[in-house]
Order: C-alpha cells, then structure tokens, then sequence
DNA sequence: CCTACCGATCGGTAGG
DNA sequence: CCTACCGATCGGTAGG
C-alpha cells in the first residue's frame, strides 16, 4: 500500500488524464468497474469514445488506471491521516476513524472504492481482480501490524489475536459502508464507531492487565 | 420475510421455470444480477433466448422472479433452521450459525445472494432495488426482534442495543461472506464464529445481571 | 417453446 | 484528440 512511489503528476496532457480517471473511479463505485462503458465516460467528459483510446489502449488498462487512481485517493484520505496518529492503538483508532470518515463524506459517491470493487471483482479472474485483492491485502496488513505494534506496547491484551481483530474491524467498517450506501441512514456510522471503540478501548479493561510490555495470557 | 405465503410449487413448466430461475439466481451471484443476460442464461440452459420470454415478459420481471427464488432457499436454508431453535439468545445464535453455514456451504456460488445484490443494487433506482431493500430489511428486522426477546428474558443484558447488536452481527457475516469470496480462505469463518459468540455469550458476564433465568456465573 | 429479425450499444480500429 | 466504421452482443419483438 505504501511501498510504491506515485507517478509524476506533472504535464498538460496528464491533467485530462487525470480528470479521466476521476470520473471513470467515481462511476466505477455507482455503476460498477466493468458495467462502466467508454461510450458513458466519454459522454460524462463530453469527448469522444475514441478520443478515451488515446489515453489508454483498452477498457482493461483503463480500469487498472482507474484502480491506481482509487488507490491515491485512498492513500491520501485514510491512510496518510491514520499514520499521522502515533504508534499503537492510537494509530488503530486513527486508521479506522479516517477510512470510515472517507465513507461517511462519500469521497467517493458509491461509498468506498475498494469496497465496492473487490466485491464486484472477486468471482472473475484476471489482472483487475489480482490487483484488487493486492490493494486490499495490503490494506489489511497494515491494520493487523497496527494492532501488533499496539499489543507490543502494551496498549492491548492480544486475546484477540491480531487477524481475527483487524476481522472485526474490517467488517464493522464495510458493514456500515453498506448499510449506509443501502439504506442512507447515517446512525450506522455512530453504531461502527461504538463498536470499533470496544475492540479498541481506552483502558485495557481485564482484570489480569499486563504490566509493563508483557501480556501475560490469563483466563 | 416469513409474512407471505409462497406460490404453489406444482405443474409441469413450473418446473422449467423453476430450473430457471435456480440457474438465474446462481448467475447472478457470480455475474451480477444486472449483468446477467439473457443470452448467456439461455445458453446455460441450453435453450433459446425467447424461449425465456415466453416464462418472463421482460429482463426486470426475470430479475424480480429471481429475488424470490432466492428468497425462498433463504428462508430454507437460513431462516427456518434459525426459527426451529428455541426463542431468546438461543435462536439469536442459530440463525447467525444458519446464516454463515449458508455462505459457507456456497448455497449460492458467489456466496450470499442478498449480499451481493445488495450491494450491486445501492446505487440504483426501480422495482429490483425497492425489493432488495424490502427483503434486507425485512431479514434485519427478524435478527433484532430475536435480540428483543433475549432481552426481554434476561438472556442479553441489553447494553448493546438491539439496533447496535443486529448491526453488528450483521456486519461480521457479511464480512466473512465478502473476505471468503476475496481470498478463499476459510479461517474467515471461525473469526466470524469468535466474534458472535462474544456477543452472544453463553452466560450474562456483567455483575448487573437481571433474576429470572440468568444462569450461574460461572468462570 | 422456436427462427429470424429489430435498433441500440458494446469494446475496439482505421486513418487522419 | 476527431469522424467513421467494424463485428459482437444487448434486450426485445413478430410470427408461428
């Protein structure tokens, strides 16, 4: 998610091909990856289906361009601030917080990106799917070694281990995403909120808290 | 959900309609409902295209006859063994279990019909989307009136709201329903597993546990 | 249930 | 970036 270095934004040309991928990124979350057709792009950008060809060879490279600009997005307006918060739980929370607010203000207006996508995506096969789930993996090693790093200072017990934590906090979060993009109800922000702030509580509430760095396995 | 009575199943091309709609249904869960064609269906089923139209007037009716069918292996599969345990936290935790056996059974090929549906569906208009969301909500309505009435008898403390705790429930299902359709990897499952049992504990672990037929604190 | 067909739209190309 | 076009496929219809 993070190893990569983005590419010159720089150019007169690369600006359209900028504005292209935003607008092919944000109908992708309403209308779907694939369902997206060139003819309805180019009508949404007033230019021409083939003028689309001189920007990218194929509907595919489109789409993986697509994916990489969602990825920016993403990176910008989630993972970025969440890092900024300092190591352990903090950053936990911070990481979460920001990616269910980037759902809440519909970034994007189908709600998340890679929510939408990687559903669309997951029973077909080939280069959009794989860099899909490449995206997605990423994303959920970066909260699982979040949550490690919070267990290692102590600030967690562990008894959740750490993937079946970062889990819940994923399916908490892409639930309300659903339910949100489902019913518009906004309670269901508050309901991930509430919910994630258990798993991710201020005091370690056991009993048998550890000390120092030490979780001591208790039960 | 459970308010209607179902069609009578008996004829001779009410089978072969029936077939279709089976063979549509499981379509649909892997292509998408809408990108379902008619072409591609009536070449599973080895069978012209009007022919299908001689069953259905219109795609949007096939698709609608398809929400049912779906509907009533739901009901089948998910709702019915859930409503044979007995009420309260009991019958909270099977109809969780019958609904994550269904996706994990691979009911359908892409996993839960509704939650793909739905999902495909967020950000469209018409009779298809008006009856997703009718029949999502409805199943939402069966999980909080059980968390209700496990309340009411002192089986849940009742913190966790119903509204709060049917979200969340619900959330970690599908969660698990989207991850095993991403990665194939069955551990999902058993996270979804932990995650509702420490909702739906076997005993009340707070102090300010309610009489009546709280059990023993045991530990 | 079928063949044969409709106009519209799909992704993509030729040529400029 | 454009116009003009390609074959394939879409949902749907006529007529049987």
């Amino acid at each position: 998610m993070l190893e990569e270095i983005p590419p010159p934004p720089v150019g007169r040309g690369a600006r359209r091909r900028r504005s292209i991928l935003a607008t092919a990124a944000e109908l992708a979350t309403t209308e779907g990856l694939e369902r997206l057709s060139l003819g309805e792009l180019a009508a949404h950008l007033e230019m021409s289906k083939s003028g689309l060809f001189a920007h990218f060879g194929s509907k595919e490279e489109l789409q993986l361009a697509a994916i990489e600009h969602a990825r920016q997005v993403f990176l910008e307006e989630v993972v970025r601030p969440g890092l900024a918060a300092p190591r352990g739980i903090r950053r936990a929370r911070a990481l979460c917080e920001s990616w269910l607010g980037y759902c809440e203000r519909e970034v994007f207006p189908g709600g998340c990106f890679f929510s939408a996508t990687t559903i669309e995506y997951s029973n077909r096969s080939g280069p959009v799917h794989d860099r899909l789930v490449e995206v997605m993996s990423s994303w959920t090693s970066t909260i699982e070694r979040t949550i490690r790093e919070a267990i290692r200072l102590g600030e967690l017990r562990g008894e959740p281990a750490p993937a079946q934590l970062a889990f819940e906090l994923q399916a908490l979060i892409m639930g309300a995403n659903w339910a949100y993009q489902l019913h518009r109800d906004r309670r269901v922000f508050k309901r991930a909120r509430t919910a994630i702030h258990t798993r991710l509580p201020d005091e370690i509430l056991d009993g048998s808290a550890p000390g120092a760095l030490s979780s001591p396995r208790s039960r």
